[in-house]
DNA sequence: GTCTATATACCGATAGAC
DNA sequence: GTCTATCGGTATATAGAC
């Protein structure tokens, strides 16, 4: 009971946190402000937790936990690579929806170029990376996807996707000033969208058979790399 | 001569502050350090410029302008859709890599859900966009570019770029941690890395004329969009 | 385990002399 | 235009009673 109580409280602390580093990152976000949000006395988030560092890293670790998990859910099906590659995708866009806060700070971590990373979070950054890394890979092997640098193929991916997910409200604002319509569109939605992208580019394919819907002199050129 | 050397004082100034707004975020910042680089007094930082408001304004308007300028430069040259969209992305990479800070400060400005986004940027951030959706609704019109949501295509391109020129130190570190093979890429390298995964995506081209290389019965699924 | 009160330090901003 | 000295506010963290 007291454990029970006293976990309860470490979590919602950790929840608190979370929502107040992605919003105000690690320098702007105030203990009080945590606190008041956990239900907690300032106090007593230092006796359950520890300082702003530690409850820093346990946010990172929680977070990344939850979604390694997920992700290995979602690709230990049997399932064609494109699947796998999709099922990534959704998982990823689906988690950084239902969790807010992850994205944010997922973000704001790159941007400091992870140099605050604790060591404790190296490893599960790197078993992030293997999870798409191996289906890359195994795509290659089966022959389903041409040869392509995994590595930065997954940060492109990754990169498409955290960005098309967090920029959702400034592209409303920003949408007024061009003229371009501003769409509402489920996580599904766009976690589909990039996985197209990248599945089969945006140029469009040569004409499957016959009846060219329009007389278009298609030039094929030829690509560096 | 009185009037050159203010606007030099203030260029430094706000050049340190890019740096120093990178590396921290804004509330991490400290104006004494942003002095300090600059070579100037704290009492003539507020003089030239202002408060720390001001001078996070004046460090995005001052980099937003430099690359818009670039950007478009880039695509008003006559072209194929293909040719301009790499070359935005060559002029995106090549200026985040150039100027350190601009990367960091948009992915940090994005984790924020670009809240705190003065108005005064809100009009060059649709300049942004309306440069690489432009190119993207001539490419659908020539025929060059299938359709697509042109403005979740150009976040996830953009997204992509950013991310994967962001994450070079934290690759470093992180693949380490993985198996995966630590490489140093140029942002030429990185820019048409992601071109050609846009264009072309990684699903395995069908095989050109004869001979397929194996059985596969290949299931065109429509995608919603 | 819980809460109040407070120590300690730091930071943004400015006053005011020159 | 330039600089020193400093104010006022606020944030992290803890001491200590219960």
């Amino acid at each position: 009971m007291v454990d029970r109580l006293g976990d309860r409280a470490h979590s919602r602390i950790v929840g608190a946190a979370a929502e107040v580093f992605a919003r105000r990152g690690f320098e702007g976000a105030r203990i009080d402000e945590i606190a008041e949000r956990a239900g907690v006395n300032k106090a007593m988030l230092y006796y359950h937790v520890g300082d702003k560092e530690r409850l820093y890293t346990a946010v990172l670790v929680e977070s990344s936990d939850r979604a390694l998990w997920l992700l290995r859910a979602a690709t230990s099906t049997s399932g064609t690579p494109g699947g796998k590659l999709q099922a990534i995708l959704d998982t990823f866009a689906s988690f950084g929806t239902t969790n807010p806060p992850f994205i944010p700070i997922m973000l704001r971590e790159v941007a400091s170029g992870g140099r605050n990373l604790p060591d404790e979070m190296l490893a599960r950054v790197g078993g992030l990376l293997r999870v798409l890394a191996d289906v890359l890979a195994e795509g290659e092997v089966q022959g389903a996807f041409r040869p392509t640098d995994a590595l930065l193929t997954h940060v492109s991916l990754i990169g498409a996707l955290l960005y098309v997910v967090a920029t959702h409200p400034l592209r409303q604002r920003a949408a007024l000033w061009s003229n371009v319509p501003v769409p509402d569109h489920t996580p599904e939605h766009l976690a589909r969208h990039i996985g197209n992208l990248f599945l089969h580019g945006i140029e469009a394919a040569p004409v499957p058979a016959a009846a060219p819907a329009r007389p278009v002199s298609r030039k094929r050129r030829r690509r560096s790399r």
